[in-house]
DNA sequence: TCTACTAAGTTCAAAAAATCAACTCAGTAA
DNA sequence: TTACTGAGTTGATTTTTTGAACTTAGTAGA
């Protein structure tokens, strides 16, 4: 929970928040929808209630889940993702279907919901809706991100 | 390296192979063509030299990368990505893009290479090739699996 | 030839993180 | 009154990771 990478890498950074060991599996129980500490718990066999405990309030302090309290006294919350936690939908579903196809053990496919049929994953432009070819990571410029930000806050 | 999520879950599978300290980042570093020991930890400030050598030693035992020795005698290895390390692309794609819209350090941007316009994930039909709206993860069922290994080798 | 230096590790001690078991605290059920 | 549950906390033990030193074969330079 301290040791980060420090590496100027979008993938590093995520991972510093999302890449400890069982974090990604409780915003992932979290997005199907347990929301109780015990829900969670109980979904993640193996998992201890320190750890659980302090994976949720990490993850609170950098706004993947927001917690609302339903009980005072015994203080009891429910655990709810933040956009930013839904977010992560896609990092889900690259997974399972790399599981998918890669793994010896699977359990899931991914399917088109109204259809049933099977997906892959594409990129698409995101002005026109256009399919992308191949796409690449480039570097975002000094600035230019914050610039992003105001104009999607619409500012 | 030992301690494993025993889930019925494909995320969870995946990341016992793919979700231990670094590992993500040493096949990143390979994906982007980085096949020497040198060049892997140069890049990854941070990570020793005896993890680095497990962590290859590792993937390479699951398949994710292969190493062929082009000096022996100071055996010195070349590593490179199977097909199974190559299709973890997307899951990079995912990260670098959940990276880009919710960290407040980011470096990359994705974008179609043809155009430098900015793209997102979506999902398409594999038979069709036509855009899916919601996607959900399904069961496999028990041989399913199994079968559509065989269709894919062409028996 | 001798010395310095590099690549690709290995070995081992120390530090950090995760697991495990027991405990707390408030409330509910019998 | 006793037992039990949910949501944790505390502390000891075990496992992982880090960090530093060492190895081994080879290369470059003087």
């Amino acid at each position: 929970m301290k040791a980060r990478y420090n590496l100027p890498c979008n993938i590093a950074q995520s991972l510093n928040i999302i890449g400890d060991r069982w974090t990604l599996l409780i915003i992932h129980e979290i997005f199907v929808g347990r929301t109780l500490f015990s829900e969670i718990k109980n979904a993640l066999t193996g998992i201890s209630s320190n750890l659980l405990a302090d994976r949720l309030k990490y993850l609170e302090e950098e706004g993947l889940i927001k917690s609302e309290l339903y009980s005072r006294h015994p203080p009891r919350y429910r655990y709810t993702l933040t956009e930013s936690g839904e977010a992560l939908e896609h990092v889900f579903n690259a997974l399972i279907l790399w599981g998918h196809d890669h793994l010896k053990k699977c359990y899931k496919k991914l399917v088109d919901a109204e259809t049933g049929k099977e997906v892959e994953i594409g990129y698409y432009i995101k002005e026109t809706g256009e399919r992308a070819g191949k796409v690449v990571p480039v570097p975002v410029e000094e600035g230019e991100k914050a610039l992003e930000d105001r104009v999607k806050e619409g500012q």
